[in-house]
DNA sequence: ATCAATAATAGTAATTGTTACTGATATTAA
DNA sequence: TTAATATCAGTAACAATTACTATTATTGAT
C-alpha cells in the first residue's frame, strides 16, 4: 500500500457523493464538483471514486447497463432499479442475511458477500401512468 | 417486430451457450465457433445472444466488471461469482421469492424482477489455498 | 520556513466492451 | 426462379473507463 496524501478534490468529491442521494454517475458527480474545481479531470473523478470504494467510504453499484453508480450509503442494503425512468432507489430489508445463509446451505464455496437487485417501475412512474402497485 | 429468419450462425451460437457451462463471454463464443465459422464476425455473435436473450433462448449475467456473460438456464436462480479466480456458477435456492414479498412490504413501487448475486472463494480456491469455507 | 520525496493532478491518449453502419449473401414465401 | 428482406462479414463508431505524462500539491524531515 502506498501512503495516502490529502487532496481538495477528493474531499470535495467525497462531500458530494455524501451529500447526494441520487447515486450519481461519475459524470455527475464531475458536473457537480465543476463550479468549485472548474478544470478538474474527469479521470481524477474516477480514479478517486474508485479510491473513496476501497477505502469503505462509498458503495459503487453496477447497474448492467449505462455507467456505474456511487451511493453513500455504505450499510449493507439493496437496490431497486426503475426500468422506465432509470432512477435508482435504496431497498432496506429486515433479514438480510437469511439469503445467504440459505444460499450457503447447498454450496461448497465460501459466500462472504452478496447484492440483490430489484427490477420494476418506481411509485412516480405508476402515477403517471395512473396505474397501481398491485395491478 | 420484424420477422426471424433462419440462420445456421444463430443456430450455432445457440448449441453453443447450450453446452457450455462455464457462462461464456460473447468473446468465448466468438471464439468457441471459429472452428465451425472460420470467419464469422464479433458483430454478428453480439447480435445474436442479444436476439436469443430476448427471445428467452439464453440468460445475460452482468458481473459488475469485465465483460457481460451468457447462460443456457433460463430457469429463475442466482449467481455465485469467485473473487479469485473470477469463475461464475449457478445458486439454486428454494424459496427466493420470500426476497421480492419482503422487499415489497416497505416498497411503494412495483417490483417485477430482481438477481442476487453472491460473492466470495469458490470451492477450488478453498482447496488450493488450503482453507475452510468456515473459517 | 525550506527542501526533497513523492502522491495527486490536469490533460490527453489508449483500451475495453459493445453497437451501428454498409454492401454482399442467404433464407424465405410466392 | 424470383423478389423481398433478414442476416451476414467487415469495419467504423461509440461509451465508459483506465493508463500515461509532465506539472503541481502535500508531506515529513531538516
Amino acid at each position: 500500500m502506498t501512503m495516502l496524501k490529502y487532496s481538495r478534490q477528493r474531499e470535495c468529491i467525497r462531500d458530494y457523493v455524501r451529500n447526494c442521494h441520487q447515486h450519481p454517475t461519475a459524470d455527475n458527480v464531475y458536473a457537480g464538483i465543476k463550479e468549485e474545481f472548474p478544470n478538474i479531470s474527469l479521470g481524477t473523478v474516477y480514479r478517486n471514486l474508485s479510491l473513496l470504494v476501497e477505502l469503505g467510504e462509498i458503495t459503487k453499484i453496477s447497474t448492467g447497463n449505462g455507467p456505474d453508480r456511487f451511493d453513500c450509503n455504505t450499510r449493507p442494503h439493496s437496490h431497486f432499479i426503475c426500468t422506465c425512468c432509470h432512477c435508482i432507489q435504496d431497498i432496506e430489508m429486515a433479514d438480510m442475511d437469511y439469503i445467504a445463509r440459505k444460499a450457503s446451505e447447498n454450496f461448497d464455496g465460501k459466500i462472504l458477500a452478496y447484492t440483490t437487485t430489484f427490477y420494476g417501475i418506481c411509485k412516480n412512474c405508476l402515477d403517471e401512468k395512473n396505474l397501481q402497485k398491485s395491478s
